[in-house]
DNA sequence: AATGAATGAGGTTTCATTCAT
DNA sequence: AATGAATGAAACCTCATTCAT
């Protein structure tokens, strides 16, 4: 048993049942060792918390934005969206998400998680609407307001299951992207 | 001391401290009586949080949506905003929605208040939108992608205080309305 | 059960089995009741043990020094060791002795209570030699010696179990008192 | 490392901080080593404190007494004061006199330790005395009564910081001994 | 000679709950 | 309508110990 798995199925068990629920106990049962065992990789509970912060945040930093600016704007907004969808569909990540949506009205560490995530795909949305108004490819509705509409809108379906991303991302760019 | 005065008592802490703290002797320290005291008016804690979404389903189904239509798109949608923000600013209902956004994904009953907060607003900003499109006043795209990502962008001004939602709206009129 | 049943219960503890013996549930063993009811007298382990302090301190600030110095030599010693063994022979005021005893070079606040019980002895003892040596009675010996030598012997046995205090003091009073 | 140093930095925590705080965790981060490491040298605790004994009977045992009872009353009682110093105020035996003291009313090994102590004073402060009686060098106190009170107090002021031994042997002398 | 990893027992504390008053 | 007192369960944490390496 690793610091990381404890952090994994201590996550899990924050998605699935709450962050009220993640007690050492039920740790411990779920990794199927006795709960004294947990205090050898961690100092306490709140290290333990500590440290699934410390490790997403880790993680989501080593994540790149690899969108091919030159290909037409529905290959580059449909990769974005593959993109967006690798970082949040992930298991862990999403259980990390989800840890966070729950706290970030309580806890500034997890607003500001939440927050970042958000202005990800703001400010890369931005950067593709900028790109595709360059390109004389766009309706005149400003970049700026229309990236804050999409990417709530994204947002929305990725972390709260609110509707189908892609078949949003289809009618957004039919409506919008000529 | 009243149910509601308890009820109040307990959504303020969960907004504030997070529902894991929501435990019996913070809500009667919060309320300056016993522990024991609660009891006299609940039959456990259960009851009492089961009360809470009782009381506020009332609170939210004897609001209603006093928007005239025949006034011009703007102040249809302005009033329309004006509505929202009483909504969701109160006080007391902000604190409750704090409170489902917490447990949305954990529990069903938070998940179906979120998700009818965010029915209502989109609901209405269609059918608002709709009128304005009959009157001609509207740019054409659908209807009911522009209230999907208006209705995400509203509802993430005022309930995770992401932006400013006036600021929005005037931007969103602005672009896609005459 | 009072709040002072508890301490009287968790300094025998400490006197009989050392203060690393003294645990909640030894404590709540001992006054018949579960552990969890103790935190209903004291927030907690700390506040108990402060308290005990508190407790004999208010114990020992009332004790008063009845001694008649208008009476004989003899007498006057006589009746200050009863004094004596009234203070320390107690009950739980040994048992509270022992715990200092035990925790005095480990905190202040028992060292300075042993200290001042130590001081008290000697104090009295220096009145009652400078009052006899002034009415002649006694050896050419300085009674500051004197006393530091006397208390710190019947310290010994009080306290201790160092030798009989009484024979002691009649064999201090035969040799130093005429 | 080596069961001596284990045993003195064991010393020196209960000394510091207190019977109750000697844990092997402690133990070991006082060493630099972790908790397991010394289950290579000891069994358990039970032997490791077992043998903190062992090795301080042998450390006493080992100390002679070299007072040259040829010299004058002064000379003699000088030196042995200044043996008695180099006795109890060893670092590491004036640790193991602190744990001895902490416990004495608590196991009887411990006692049995501080009571030979104290009757190792009392015993060689007798045996000065008898002889600087024999020379005629002393006034007329029982020495009996005068070693019992003048080892409590040496005891008092070397065990427990309860004054200065020398100036309390200077006032001693300039007392009792012509 | 030392350690990484685990564990059962037992420690302190908090929880929701009960009940007589 | 409220409370004082108690409690079982379960939370977090620390203890001494074991054992393979």
């Amino acid at each position: 048993m690793t610091r990381e798995d404890i952090i994994t199925a201590a996550v899990e068990i924050v998605a699935d049942e709450g962050y009220d629920r993640l007690t050492l106990s039920r740790l411990a049962g779920a990794l199927g060792v006795r709960k004294a065992s947990i205090y050898y990789h961690f100092t306490g509970k709140q290290e333990m918390v500590d440290s699934i912060y410390a490790h997403f945040r880790d993680q989501f930093l080593n994540l790149g934005f690899a969108v091919d600016f030159s290909k037409d704007a529905r290959t580059v907004f449909m990769t974005a969206m593959s993109h967006w969808k690798t970082v949040f569909q992930d298991k862990q990540r999403a259980a990390f998400i989800s840890l966070v949506e729950q706290r970030k009205n309580i806890d500034d560490r997890s607003w500001d998680v939440a927050n970042s995530l958000r202005l990800m795909i703001r400010g890369q949305c931005e950067a593709m609407l900028e790109h595709v108004m360059a390109a004389g490819q766009m309706r005149g509705v400003s970049s700026s307001l229309l990236s804050l509409m999409f990417s709530n809108t994204v947002y929305s379906a990725l972390v709260d299951g609110q509707g189908d991303p892609d078949a949003f991302l289809v009618s957004f760019l039919d409506s919008f992207i000529k």
